[in-house]
DNA sequence: AGGAATAGTTAGCATAGTTAATGAGTTAGG
DNA sequence: CCTAACTCATTAACTATGCTAACTATTCCT
């Protein structure tokens, strides 16, 4: 908890952290909310509510489904692309200059340690 | 963040995971307020409330210092002692089940990521 | 003795999660 | 073919946890 909340604090405020997971997800294809959901682990409101957030921000795109009425349909904007991408660009450097300091084998215990905790997270 | 959340899924409902966090760190000596929401990385008013939630439910005691008026020590109860110790054995369960599902290699990677992640965010 | 600093709390606000209920759209059975 | 049941997204209402600003009480310092 306390480094999950270390991280949050140091990474750049442009988007919140789960706002910009939601867009990380969205960068390969456009998702429904519900998919959304499921993938964060949030229910259907949570992420209707995320995603109008980065909505009314331009960040995000709601499109309708023309095969299924009931659906939704979103995308990054260009804008979202590119504040995703900045986002990032910022949280790397402050982990970069973190991971500076520890030795090139302490950071391939972390690459693997990530792995492996990945994989725990999806069974 | 989603293993983050993950995790607080799993885990035991008796205590919510800051509460046991703060409740951790007075398993060994009473604390103050102020020195808990150092070492949690939370304002002092958000210490106030967590502790005060503790002490509502009987598991940590307020106890005023003798030497200093302003200051109040805060200590686990006996329930609250107990209490940690049960939530610590179903969470550590769960844990438990998850991690023999890993080789004990991996196992291994675990403990190591944990202390350079740790070493790094009390930096 | 009196002003500055410190400790804890209270009050008010923001964010992010939940469940329950609503409305629109789709699907399937009689 | 039309109605009943289901699904999807959203809204509403509530909870939990964080914050800052302001308040009270105490201690420290000159």
């Amino acid at each position: 908890m306390r480094i999950s909340r270390r991280v949050r604090f140091e990474s750049t405020q442009l988007v919140a952290p789960h706002q910009l997971s939601v867009m990380a997800r969205l960068e390969d294809r456009a998702l429904t909310p519900r998919e959304l959901a499921g993938i964060e682990c949030v229910s259907p409101p949570s992420m209707t509510r995320t995603v109008s957030g980065l909505v009314e921000r331009g960040l995000v795109a709601r499109q309708d489904d023309p095969l299924d009425g009931r659906q939704v349909f979103l995308s990054l904007t260009a804008f979202g692309l590119l504040t995703l991408k900045e986002t990032r660009r910022k949280r790397d450097a402050w982990m970069a200059s973190r991971l500076r300091g520890i030795s090139a084998e302490e950071r391939e215990v972390l690459v693997r340690a990530t792995e492996i905790l990945t994989r725990l997270a999806s069974e």
